[in-house]
DNA sequence: TGTCCTTCAATACATATGTACCTAATTTAG
DNA sequence: CTAAATTAGGTACATATGTATTGAAGGACA
């Protein structure tokens, strides 16, 4: 039945599992398996893979060369779950429930997405991989001191930035103190958006 | 839709591998294909798989059974318009198409949103104020170690931590080294939700 | 302690599977 | 219409792959 606990080595292998379907969007090979456990016998993964499918973790079709999939837990046709999201979870937590209406944000017209390479925004918690969804900037002399924008420089390429005005001068400041700043003339400068939000898939 | 115009018979292929690969969530073999196509020989099947690849609609890994993937084109949500340096160094947009689906996200039933109080998960870089999407948890037993989740500990009411199973007992781990580990019955805790993702609004 | 279950090694085997080659029929493009 | 590209049939082959078997070692637990 779903959820009877694993022993070390079934665990072991499922969490290994769960990384590759997901990078690799599809089964590995019970050589790949046995390779990656570190064993130099098919038997033990034979083994693990019969307990993971009994216990409701795994299926695959027999006989089928990597058809493995994971036996996802179901979210939604469970009734306890619904009833928990509705009512009980607001009871739950003590503090004042808000509403997060990404529906909101896509209405806004023009949004794009960057995906974040680095860490020299990491002070501000834009961590490498998070994904930044920006809006498009068209007058960038009204942009606040501070805001976080993607700027074209030339010869440095396109990086994302706090900015900060000073004169005719713009500051592009990144939040890691192993960064420098950046101070250039505000005409050599393209502005393509500011931070709208920052999405990190987990 | 990707690539380059399909003739009739990789369009017909390429339709019934969509199919495939949704219902049944790995891909077929080329004998499979064969026979859906009602075809008796591999040969068509190499062909149309072969120009399928070419023009950019499918790939698969050389020499394996069934690793075959569809490349995937935009449905719904904000474009991600390419990587961008948060480092010091030239980094500019590049050609990557993909898209940053919230749709998805959203049509997640059961899927609902805390915000964040507190530094506690700073070093994971969620910060105070952030919004956390979580995702609600039936079974707890199934959770991978590491996962961020949000809790009620008996006493202590309810936070976000890294959740770790240590045989009967649960660890709850802040990402902020000013905070101790909490060490605690499975069935003390009441494991809410895991994250889904960070949404930060500026 | 002793028993049962799991894990591991080593080997073996049948076949599922990707791939190659050749030829002919069919479709498409010019 | 002609030539090229695509599609199709047939066959063959090396091997990737799931699976079975046997024996031994390790671990959990009463």
């Amino acid at each position: 039945m779903p959820g009877e606990s694993l022993t070390t080595a079934q665990q072991e292998l499922y969490d290994w599992l769960v990384d590759f379907i997901e990078d690799q969007h599809h089964s590995p090979s019970i050589r790949q398996m046995m390779q990656a456990m570190g064993l130099r016998s098919p038997a033990p993964i034979q083994s693990r893979l019969r307990h993971l499918q009994e216990k409701g973790w795994i299926k695959w079709q027999e006989g089928q060369a990597r058809t493995l999939q994971l036996i996802e837990e179901s979210i939604s046709g469970v009734p306890v779950l619904g009833a928990i999201a509705a009512g009980g979870l607001v009871e739950t937590f003590d503090d004042v429930q808000e509403t997060l209406d990404l529906n909101s944000v896509l209405q806004l017209k023009g949004l794009f997405a960057l995906t974040v390479n680095g860490d020299s925004m990491i002070d501000s918690f834009i961590a490498d991989g998070d994904m930044v969804l920006m809006e498009p900037v068209n007058d960038p002399s009204r942009l606040r001191n501070g805001t976080v924008v993607s700027a074209m420089v030339p010869g440095l390429g396109t990086t994302l930035k706090h900015f900060f005005r000073d004169g005719s001068l713009v500051r592009l400041e990144a939040a890691n103190t192993a960064y420098e700043p950046i101070e250039i003339e505000a005409e050599q400068v393209h502005v393509q958006g500011k931070l709208a939000a920052v999405w990190r898939k987990t």
